[in-house]
DNA sequence: CCGTATCCGGAGCGATACTG
DNA sequence: CAGTATCGCTCCGGATACGG
């Protein structure tokens, strides 16, 4: 923990497209974000709290995510069935980052937010 | 820039995920790293400092962050043509952000930092 | 030297239907 | 309620060849 070793560029890119690479996915942010501060979301909730996902991707996201050590899942074995989602320690020491990078993401041109495509082809 | 708006988890979400995507693809951050410090590179230094890559992916990743104003380039019209890239201001305030991410990726757990795939499936 | 065009395989994602 | 299975489309990325 006192020095990292060297890095080449190329190692650090490594490094952080490795780190992307658990974060990408149509929507593993939004269900991180469902989940940032130590919530606690069942399946459902999550389900109605993210519009527009459909049961495959959500449980599929989370899968990964889980596989990742980023959020942890409970199952209560009950009847009717019910599973919690809540983020590991690794999955909240995320939060400033990706709260950096959304301020970065502020300071963003107008164009680029937009996701503006220039439609000047001719 | 006083406070921002208040920002609903979906919000926020689709902002990072905004940013991200800028940030997605093969060889971006790759790029970026041989970027960094306002270090200036030519096409063919790129692709020489870049093992691995083709011209198509090298032209097609350094095109998306033109457009998404992280990178500038710039043309000499000369024999034999030059053209240059370097980062935006925007994008030299990625870096921090992006070191950020990568000490949090050090804090991976082994297993993911190995990319492990559980292999076992029967 | 810098860049474009084309072909092609694979991964990601969405919709839908079904199960414990 | 929570999860699985399948299909099909789209986009990404790699190889190769060609143009200014």
């Amino acid at each position: 923990m006192g020095k990292r070793p060297e890095y080449t560029a190329d190692t650090a890119a490594r490094g952080v497209q490795n780190a992307l690479r658990v974060l990408e996915g149509r929507w593993k942010l939004v269900i991180l974000f469902q989940l940032f501060g130590g919530k606690v979301r069942r399946f459902s909730e999550l389900e109605r709290a993210i519009p527009g996902i459909s049961q495959k991707m959500l449980i599929q996201q989370l899968r990964q995510l889980e596989k990742d050590k980023v959020v942890a899942r409970i199952v209560h074995h009950e009847v009717p069935p019910r599973v919690e989602y809540h983020l590991t320690d690794w999955g909240q020491s995320l939060c400033p980052t990706l709260d950096a990078l959304l301020i970065w993401a502020e300071a963003a041109p107008a164009e680029v937010k937009e996701g503006k495509e220039e439609a000047a082809e001719a």
